[in-house]
DNA sequence: AGAAGATAGTTATACCAAGTACCTATCTTT
DNA sequence: AAAGATAGGTACTTGGTATAACTATCTTCT
């Protein structure tokens, strides 16, 4: 039920908090909106023991076999540090295996395992329920302008 | 310049890495874009010493004379003890003070001080050009359309 | 009035995300 | 062969978020 603010009893403080001044700045909005999203998609993961990140690493992996760790941290823009513990992480579960590079001993190539490739099926399932749930209320045509601005915020300011 | 990830002597992993799969995700993107907006936005905070949270504080602070910290933590959408160091850090610097409510001795009135307010304008002020930064390249109606959006998004799965 | 329960702020603690400095092993270039 | 670049890794630091539990007050109910 709804907290009481205005109560008379309840005594001081404003009865009802402006946020008017933050609202017109995009980044309160979509930090507010992105929390509410992320606490969805932690719970969606969550029986599959998966994070946000050991997610998005997963699939990158399943769509690009033999994908290096620098190459992976590039596409997640992550730094390579980070990246490491994620990837151990998806080993250690036996989801992912670093195949040793032949013609070069520096390298990792990536590749899921088979019980690696069932849990993301499974993931994947969720996460378009997820997805589903969040965009419920926005027509498609919205989903396009919203998904085409915020690339054009991105990619107008990615680190060259 | 560009990583040469296609160059024959470079050697594994594929030419490029593809996250086709992950774009079908609307918080795939909105990570990517809050990341950039929120790298931009601490570069601009910086030169007032302060983060998101702790400008987001003091805005509300200003707006909302007097308001307590559990009405803070509301609006923000932070958990009580993790606002306690940034209205301790606000205190120290002498931004804000911790009026005691004398109809209720367990609550305090934030208050903004003189030089508060003053580091307040300036960052505003950055923040706006900030904003302007980050919505290059969109169209007012767009604006509209995005913001409209965030608000359906955070609302529709707001927290009760 | 007095006990029981709620609330404001706080402390301590834990986890995850992100970033930097630096190291080793290997590869490339000259 | 030497110098520099690159792949991956270790160690460490900071910041945001979350929970449990404490003290002090306030409210409510009998």
């Amino acid at each position: 039920m709804k907290k009481a603010i205005s109560d008379p009893l309840g005594q001081p403080g404003p009865a009802v908090v402006s946020d008017d001044t933050l609202r017109g700045f995009i980044g309160y909005r979509m930090k507010r909106a992105f929390n509410v999203l992320q606490a969805d998609l932690t719970q969606t993961l969550k029986p599959f023991e998966l994070r946000m990140l050991t997610y998005t690493a997963l699939t990158l992996i399943v769509d690009n076999p033999g994908l290096r760790q620098s190459q992976l941290a590039d596409a997640m823009d992550v730094e390579r540090p980070n990246l490491v513990i994620v990837i151990d992480e998806l080993e250690r579960r036996d989801l992912i295996v670093r195949d040793r590079v032949p013609t070069d001993r520096r390298a990792y190539a990536l590749r899921v395992t088979l019980a690696g490739r069932q849990l993301y099926e499974k993931a994947f399932a969720a996460m378009k329920d997820h997805e589903k749930r969040m965009l419920e209320g926005l027509d498609a045509e919205t989903c396009k302008t919203v998904i085409a601005a915020l690339e054009t915020i991105q990619k107008h300011h990615a680190k060259g």
